[in-house]
RNA sequence: GGAGAGAUGGCCGAGUCGGCUGAAGGCGCUCGCCUGCUAAGCGAGUGUGGGGGGAAACCUCCACCGAGGGUUCGAAUCCCUCUCUCUCCGCCA
């Protein structure tokens, strides 16, 4: 396979600059007090002295430096000038050779300082939308709306773990000897259903909603991972490889919004939709005791994930639409859910505006989330330097970059196994999914 | 795994013994001219980031020729390390 070193046991440490980001220290000097303010309504504590500190520092040596560098230019083609025409250029050789030594000292120097802001910027996290309601947590999540009825039972419905295992779709005990807890197994119809799901949903955001398919990498490097925000301050959740810095992915997000990670697209370009089906890999670290039955929470899954890269002017209204394409499955599925805005308190690291849908489960009586759709604004833009360049207008301008699921599979095979059950044990197809389950209308024994 | 070749601007492609080369030339693109349409033709312009000046057009400085480091007064050009790409052989889904 790839290279490897046997004296460190390190395969291809990928180098990577995340670069200066430079829009990111410009953004948070002047918007200094929007900053302040936000993060403190999300409860993020960022040094904001610190930063305000090697800000200031990095500024003064840049300039020191970058008037050094003139001087040296300017001497060295004179230099030249003299060489040419036979003359001795000594003294001016030496003087420069101290200015040379000068700059050096001066380049480590403002390395240490940007090293610091860098630091800062990445763990900073993205500011929320004016739209945004004020909030601690998800207790403090309003609810947008509901739509449809969740189905009345004149039995009491079981929990798709049990109707899984009793049909003999899921199997939680053989997964579990195979890799661990919190791994599915699906077997014959069930593994069919996941299939049947995965082709619907993405024939229907293709074939319907204008997204082009993907099919990305699994894992990722470092780079794409700092991108989309899930590093260096959630290394925690992701699984990483041993001996490789590669990482597997949480989610689509990261290998699709990376696909223009370091482009200058075109505004004919935009928007840009993609659509993209892989599995996710989650360490879900802290989630000990929380969901332990069932496909609710899994080390793995699969997800189809929903990508915009957008204009500034459009992204809010992009991410209405991208909300609508999302909600359009369970609508065809005939799944009762809501949706949810969350609020600053539980906003993601990198989201702006996030609305979550969240379906119907019957055995619990709740709502859970089976799709967060997020408008990024120009975040992860910033960190994956994704820009782009309008007609008659001077320099360029950094796209805003959206996701949302759509939906996450295992937990819709989850929902379907729940409303459509019957007292017999045996689940119902829903109609928008036949063709997908070769025309099957029953899951049964 | 073995052997070799390469990485330059939106693309193709040139860079001599290191010194006005941010980078020839071509293509593309933009604006203007011309031609009763189209094509062709002519002229000008056309990288990114950052700093300074200016109302603006624009001017000026610094950096960037895969990435990082080194040599030097001076590096796209020399040296080292890494990454990626391509070709051939082997192996493999």
């Amino acid at each position: 396979m790839a290279d490897r070193d046997i004296t460190t046991g390190f395969h291809r440490q990928i180098p990577f600059n995340i670069g200066i980001p430079m829009l990111e220290i410009k953004f948070v000097r002047q918007n200094f007090p929007t900053v302040e303010a936000a993060l403190k309504a999300r409860g993020a504590a960022v040094d904001l002295v610190a930063f305000t500190r090697a800000d200031a520092q990095r500024v003064d040596i840049l300039s020191e430096i970058e008037q050094l560098r003139h001087q040296r230019n300017v001497v060295s083609e004179q230099i030249a000038d003299i060489k040419r025409q036979g003359g001795d250029a000594g003294t001016m050789m030496a003087e420069m050779r101290t200015v040379g030594e000068r700059i050096k000292g001066l380049e480590k120097d403002l390395a240490e300082q940007e090293q610091i802001l860098g630091g800062l910027l990445l763990e900073m996290p993205n500011l929320p939308h004016a739209s945004v309601p004020p909030g601690l947590s998800e207790e403090d999540n309003p609810v947008l709306k509901t739509v449809g009825q969740p189905p009345v039972f004149d039995f009491t419905p079981k929990g798709h773990w049990d109707i899984g295992e009793q049909l003999g779709i899921l199997d939680f005990t053989r997964a579990a000897r195979i890799a661990g807890a919190r791994f599915p197994l699906y077997l014959g119809a069930g593994a069919r259903l996941e299939r049947a799901l995965i082709n619907f949903m993405l024939d229907t955001h293709t074939g319907e909603h204008g997204y082009t398919e993907v099919l990305p990498p699994f894992l990722v490097n470092r780079r794409s991972m700092t991108n989309t925000g899930q590093l260096p301050k959630f290394a925690d959740d992701l699984f990483k490889l041993e001996n490789w810095d590669y990482f597997l992915i949480p989610t689509a997000e990261v290998p699709v919004t990376n696909i223009h990670q370091d482009e200058i697209l075109t505004e004919a370009q935009l928007p840009i939709y993609y659509t993209a089906y892989t599995p996710c890999f989650r360490s879900e670290a802290g989630s000990y005791g929380k969901d332990t039955r069932g496909l609710i929470r899994q080390h793995q899954f699969n997800k189809v994930e929903l990508v915009k890269f957008t204009r500034p002017e459009s992204s809010y209204e992009e991410l209405e639409r991208l909300l609508d394409n999302a909600e359009t499955i369970l609508r065809r599925l005939g799944l009762a859910y809501r949706v949810v805005t969350l609020c600053s308190g539980d906003l993601g690291f990198s989201a702006a505006k996030t609305y979550d849908i969240e379906v119907w489960m019957p055995a619990q009586g709740v709502y859970r989330e089976i799709s967060s759709c997020s408008n990024f604004e120009s975040f992860q833009a910033r960190r994956a330097n994704i820009r782009f360049k309008e007609k008659g207008r001077k320099g360029t301008q950094l796209v805003h970059t959206l996701n949302g699921s759509g939906l996450a599979v295992g937990r819709t095979v989850a929902a379907l196994l729940e409303n459509y059950q019957r007292a017999d044990g045996t689940v119902a197809v829903p109609e928008a999914l036949r063709p997908y389950m070769g025309g099957k209308d029953t899951i049964g024994r």
